[in-house]
DNA sequence: TTGCATTTCAAACATTTGTATGAAACTATC
DNA sequence: GATAGTTTCATACAAATGTTTGAAATGCAA
């Protein structure tokens, strides 16, 4: 293989028409005159046009899911083998917020690429996505390791809310941004990740609820662990 | 006019194959086909395939809107003009959770067509969803008018996380069962909106922040109202 | 019935699309 | 420098798709 130059600037041209203007509006020959290449050429290094997204998505996938293990492995030897639940959370939510929100990521390729990975939702990305699953999985036993004697559901509800919080306001931040007519302020990834984490825990470590009128019992196996007062 | 029958039998059509089988997979043929109509009907009724789904999702989204508004509405007025935060959170989730979730709705066209909205996100809906704003605008509003002093930002931040919940439950449902194995129960909606309002006004109430390194102050503008503690 | 507007229909249009082909250019090895 | 493998290129293919057209059918009022 000479110098994969073909290749890299295939990658590079679609990541950045995707970016911008999304998949539907994006052609096979778009790319091809943003990179300079033949039309072919798509088909002879990728073998499809959804090859080619698939591994622009997995490129990026792999990379935040490698940072939230590595946060997560972190907080788990920085507390002895079991991390603390907020800092599984952060490690959570923590990669991916910062790899899409921020001011300094408002030029980023692969940022914007992600956003709209997220809310276009694509055939060849959306089978990607249900592979996720197993990564997840680690982060509910982390979970477990963390909240022992906490009902499972509650840890898997929790789980999904996090990743709801972080998901919605990468795929809404323009619309929270013009609702709140720019008093949410989008670009402080810092206090946006503590604001999640926060909720997260919070709905985690819940155990029982103010102003409930006439509700399901919460929490009926759980014990109550910390600080429920 | 003389029966509506065309119009109506395409509209049937459209929603049901769209909610089976997705918005990128259904042709105006298909559509035709099924309806056993002529395929220049659609153009001549509708003017073109992006206003047929318009006038489709337009149709469902006044509909929830207008339970939402309801539901707010009763709340106020049982409050004597100022609805309790929970039943405020409650009318803004509630519909859009029991018109999409449930083992009633499992068979709604209705719902699963509304499912693939929420998923798909095309662009004649996105246009749709954009104008939302506005009709968010009323619940900001009655929630400001329930949580006196409290910070504006607080209040959109609040919002956003409750249909972050509500709209990812929707999107995600298959995963998290998935990652659950099962035992999260999806068709408990009465549970899952109850959860939802929960987590939603835990966020907007909590005063301060249970271990918390270092992070941004919380709430410096707003008065304590609630169980603070 | 006549006349006019509405609706239906079959057929064609006009593009756009991803993909395939086969030859040419290039590269590296012997 | 001949050969084989790789890469590039122009071009064609084939199929799908939303839309348009103009005539035929239908409905309705005078």
């Amino acid at each position: 293989m000479a110098s994969d130059h073909t290749r890299s600037a295939i990658l590079a041209a679609a990541e950045r028409l995707y970016a911008d203007r999304g998949f539907g509006d994006v052609t096979l020959r778009d790319i091809v005159a943003e990179a300079n290449v033949n039309l072919a050429a798509v088909n002879y290094h990728f073998g499809s046009k959804d090859e080619l997204i698939a591994e622009l998505f997995v490129t990026r996938s792999i990379q935040t899911n490698r940072e939230r293990l590595n946060e997560l492995k972190a907080a788990e030897e920085a507390g002895g083998g079991r991390a603390a639940i907020e800092d599984i959370m952060r490690a959570l939510v923590g990669p991916t917020l910062r790899g899409c929100l921020g001011p300094d990521r408002e030029g980023s390729t692969a940022a914007r690429f992600m956003i709209r990975a997220s809310i276009e939702s694509v055939p060849p990305i959306r089978r990607i996505k249900n592979r996720e699953v197993d990564h997840l999985r680690k982060f509910a036993a982390a979970m477990r390791r963390a909240m022992p004697g906490r009902d499972d559901t509650e840890l898997y509800w929790g789980l999904h809310f996090a990743l709801a919080m972080a998901h919605h306001t990468i795929r809404e931040k323009e619309r929270l941004l013009r609702l709140s007519e720019g008093k949410c302020d989008l670009d402080d990834v810092r206090a946006i990740i503590d604001r999640v984490v926060t909720v997260s825990v919070m709905a985690l470590t819940m155990g029982d609820v103010p102003n409930k009128p006439a509700a399901r019992p919460v929490l009926v196996h759980g014990r109550l662990t910390r600080q429920d007062l």
